[in-house]
RNA sequence: GGUCCCAUCGUCUAACGGUUAGGACACUGGCCUCUCACGCCAGUAACAGGGGUUCGAAUCCCCUUGGGAUCACCA
């Protein structure tokens, strides 16, 4: 297989979630990891509950997944002309049948090898009668009732379904749309996908898939069925399990590489490494290392690992993720060597870039709120004339680097004979209004001489004001 | 219920017949320290059970048990 074609075919019948996400991250990854091309198709084929809505939905969440697409967006709802010709060959060519069976004498045969204990299947009433198609009518395939289809799947291995387990099942619905095992064959064989990776809540229906691709005398594709993701209670990923839409962790201030990262090693795995960045994702994402059992989703590790990835990234590439948290918490900040300088103290102390904005406040906030609950406690009258020669000293710097800080602090602590702890904490509530906050001296650089003395001298102020 | 899949610490996983069964998250101690974090060090914790095969099984086979998926004119 020289050329790798994936594809990822959601059905916009609700957000993206955390399964499909992975799925999509998969099918990406591969066709990156090999050269080859990656195509998005939109499976909405069920008119009812397909919706314009949840298909922007699925291209917002990808967009922010930073995994885009070679080819397409493809609507199946748009190739039902392609269906029709595929379907055209399968009757003439005996592969299939039209059925006039009303969906009451399907629900009485259901009822009838039910009492028996037979397999609730379509008995085949109209498979010999070479029907012409009619109104209401439907496409069956001709199934074989014997022998065995073979499964072979690049994940799980060889898995066998007996072709009895199978019957005549719908190829096109009465009101003329394909059903979903045709129209996925129809379009991967049409758009030579030649790698199906997928759920593996999709191993029932690759038989029949598989009897369709030989009906149209088509080579196979490679299929991998990636394990299930599963909730905290070991079943099935669902909304009762809380967020499951890819969106909802980018609007709880996730990284989409820490994202990505974490739903990668859901699955798969590449010895003992955790923390991976998109390009080596990309460079080490193969078949053969995806595992083969479901895995719970564990949102504690994916705050751990977004805390890891944040602290990995520039402040200057953090920004732009960082800046919409920012403005939906009010604070008036642009992409500039302030914010940069802020964003780097903030870095070891954040585990989401909603916590980072939160915790950046003081940094936009002038002036800053001091309130009787933690000033009253800090700025006492006791600590007035250290501020005060803290603020003499300071405004005589020319220089305003940490050395240069340290320099003046060792010469005020060395006055009063005090140590750094006595004055560490008023200073900070002078600073930023409140008692956790990074480094002082880290925060004195990047707010900058004009700040610091400002803010001293509210303090300053604060404290003679109280008495 | 039929069919199919799966099975290593609480969770994600490594191990591709021979290891004191490793790492990460979480948890518990300690160190560091101007607060909170970060970081560092240490610790608790797993081969579901039973049969085989083999000089030797977490690794291969079978059974049991457990979990999951799927049984539509949904995808």
């Amino acid at each position: 297989m020289a050329f790798i074609r994936t594809r990822f075919a959601p059905s916009p019948t609700g957000y993206l979630h955390v399964g499909g996400a992975r799925t999509a991250l998969f099918n990406w990854l591969y066709a990156r990891h090999t050269g080859g091309t990656f195509i998005l198709r939109i499976e909405d084929t069920d008119q009812v509950r397909s919706t314009e809505p949840s298909v922007q939905a699925i291209f917002d969440a990808l967009r922010w997944l930073e995994i885009d697409w070679d080819e397409g967006p493809f609507f199946q709802s748009q190739r039902l002309d392609v269906y029709n010709a595929h379907i055209d060959r399968l009757v003439a060519e005996g592969h299939a049948y039209h059925c006039t069976c009303t969906p009451e004498q399907i629900e009485a045969m259901r009822e009838k090898a039910r009492a028996t204990g037979d397999k609730p299947r379509y008995d085949g009433t109209c498979r010999e009668k070479g029907l012409a198609a009619c109104p209401g009518s439907v496409v069956r395939f001709k199934a074989p009732s014997t022998g065995a289809t073979l499964v072979p799947d690049a994940v799980k291995g060889d898995i066998v379904f007996a072709n009895d387990e199978l019957d005549d099942f719908v190829l096109r619905r009465s009101d003329g749309m394909p059903t979903y095992n045709f129209a996925a064959v129809v379009d991967d064989v049409t758009m030579q996908i030649n790698t199906i990776i997928r759920g593996d809540d999709h191993v029932m229906n690759t038989p029949k898939q598989i009897l369709i691709y030989n009906a149209l005398n088509q080579p196979l594709p490679v299929f991998a069925h990636v394990p299930m993701v599963l909730g905290p209670d070991r079943t099935r990923l669902s909304k009762r399990h809380g967020a499951t839409s890819v969106t909802a962790y980018r609007d709880m201030g996730l990284l989409p590489d820490a994202f990505i990262n974490f739903l990668a090693r859901l699955g798969w795995s590449y010895g003992d490494q955790e923390f991976f960045t998109r390009a080596e994702l990309i460079e080490k994402f193969t078949l053969d290392r995806v595992g083969k059992s479901a895995g719970i989703f564990d949102a504690v590790k994916l705050s751990a690992l977004n805390a890891d990835h944040i602290k990995a990234t520039a402040p200057q590439a953090l920004a732009r993720h960082l800046l919409p948290f920012m403005q939906a918490q009010g604070l008036n900040a642009t992409d500039d060597a302030y914010l940069h300088g802020a964003i780097a103290t903030l870095q070891a102390r954040s585990k989401t870039l909603e916590e980072m904005a939160r915790q950046a406040h003081f940094y936009y906030t002038e002036p800053v709120a001091l309130d009787d609950q933690t000033a009253g406690k800090f700025l006492k009258p006791e600590v007035l004339e250290w501020l005060r020669a803290l603020a003499d000293r300071l405004s005589a710097l020319t220089s305003f680097g940490e050395k240069d800080l340290e320099t003046v602090f060792l010469q005020v602590m060395e006055t009063f004979q005090i140590k750094l702890g006595k004055i560490a904490q008023p200073l900070r509530v002078a600073l930023t209004g409140t008692t956790v906050s990074p480094g002082i001296f880290e925060i004195m650089v990047v707010l900058g001489k004009e700040r610091v003395l400002a803010r001293l001298a509210r303090a300053i102020e604060y404290i003679e004001k109280r008495g």
